[in-house]
DNA sequence: CGTAGAATTGAGCAATGTCAAATCACGTGG
DNA sequence: CCACGTGATTTGACATTGCTCAATTCTACG
């Protein structure tokens, strides 16, 4: 659980017992495989689920077939914190790499909440940073250019990668297909191909491998407008 | 405050105690114009709002000026709940039209966290409706066309709005101009005519003096691929 | 060696954007 | 009551971004 106590650690303070609450709040830890389904949207859940290890995303489907990738989760992330109070999705989450997940029941989450008040706002607090990470992807697909909206999801994986330990100053891996990548940007697949292409050919960035390397950080972040201010990454009593 | 029980009551129960609660949370009560600035990104916060009349929208601007609304709000919405723990917002949030707001000082929802924990779950809720929304506005703007863009928002603010008691079967007040239906789809004001007037023309609804009439709902909910599970309207404790 | 998924490329096209002008609605001052 | 000014809507002509379709190449792996 070292990676979620990073996170947790990076905007506030946990306590020694805090700590033990959350890690003795785990049923059971699973692995998967790659492209395996973890949440189905509609149904009634009881647990939610923490990524230990490996890529997630989030995902709606529309009814011609075309998919929009809603987040990409890193290790330490709650997959479907929001399920606690939910119930049960409107999406999709399944894995893009093979993962270790753990699961927290609802009922042990709901005595946290009950007696555990700011140990219950710091799970409250992973959920407004999903929301503002989807507002920030709003922007991206409703405004950003193809090159941009590229550029400003590299840069926000780069950091997040970085926070739990995952990611050098440029470098991190990122197994996706392209195909993924138009699904999460809103675009199509060959349009993703020409906009790496670009990236490579002008000496940004490559992704090649399942591995991203930065070469000019600074003008990835003026392609995508990039401004972190957004992740949240001051630490502070909340 | 009535728009917010009602809100709260389509999804769970409220006891009279937590209704009282929740009123005496409220600091002050302010009425402001149209077109004006309710929080500014980036600045320290030390409380809430709850809109109580009129309608307010969250965007985000980008350097070149380009602009994407993020969310609309109706009355019964909290504006910045999230606020509570982030301290600061990544967005603006804006009036649209007259509006009147009560203010909840962050100390007190504080209070109300570790008192009141069934009521904090609740906000939490109120939290975590938002990001849905965020994430069916992702998809809307990722995958949909601009007709289907427009058909969607127009159909979830028919139903947000008949929730608190606003709108009638096939009609509510929508006072936007269509730059502002341009920011919130992603699109141009040019193309947003363009398309208000086909929904017009092939009488699914219309839009005129701030009015929105839907004369076929069933189209408009096939042009928009929508589907109201996002918003969760099923009654049960949480 | 064969296969399947992934990446790449090219040619043509469609949806949406850009730019500019005309019209409309409405409140203000004369 | 009318002329004016401002912002919103509407329209036309044209440009561009990103999409579609189809073929080719690459890579990993049995």
């Amino acid at each position: 659980m070292e990676h979620l106590f990073r996170k947790i650690e990076r905007r506030d303070t946990l306590t020694d017992e805090e700590r033990r609450v959350l890690e003795q709040a785990v049923s059971q830890v699973i692995d998967l495989p790659a492209r395996k389904l973890i949440v189905r949207e509609k149904v009634q859940l009881d647990h939610s689920n923490l990524l230990l290890s490996g890529l997630v995303c989030r995902y709606k489907d529309l009814p011609d077939g075309q998919r929009q990738i809603l987040e990409i989760h890193v290790p330490g992330d709650f997959l479907d914190m929001h399920s606690f109070l939910l119930k049960k999705l409107e999406h999709n989450v399944a894995t893009l790499t093979p993962c270790r997940i753990a699961f927290f029941p609802h009922d042990r989450l709901k005595a946290i909440s009950e007696e555990h008040p700011h140990l219950a706002r710091m799970l409250w607090l992973g959920t407004l940073m999903d929301a503002a990470m989807h507002r920030e992807w709003i922007l991206s697909v409703g405004r950003r250019s193809a090159i941009g909206r590229l550029a400003h999801l590299f840069a926000e994986l780069l950091i997040r990668m970085q926070i739990v330990g995952l990611a050098s100053d440029s470098e991190y891996m990122l197994p996706l297909t392209q195909v993924d990548l138009a699904d999460a940007t809103g675009l199509t697949s060959v349009h993703v191909n020409r906009m790496l292409r670009e990236l490579r050919d002008t000496g940004v960035m490559s992704l090649r491998d399942g591995r991203v390397v930065i070469e000019d950080l600074a003008q990835l972040h003026r392609l995508g407008g990039f401004d972190p201010g957004y992740l949240y990454l001051d630490k502070q009593p909340r």
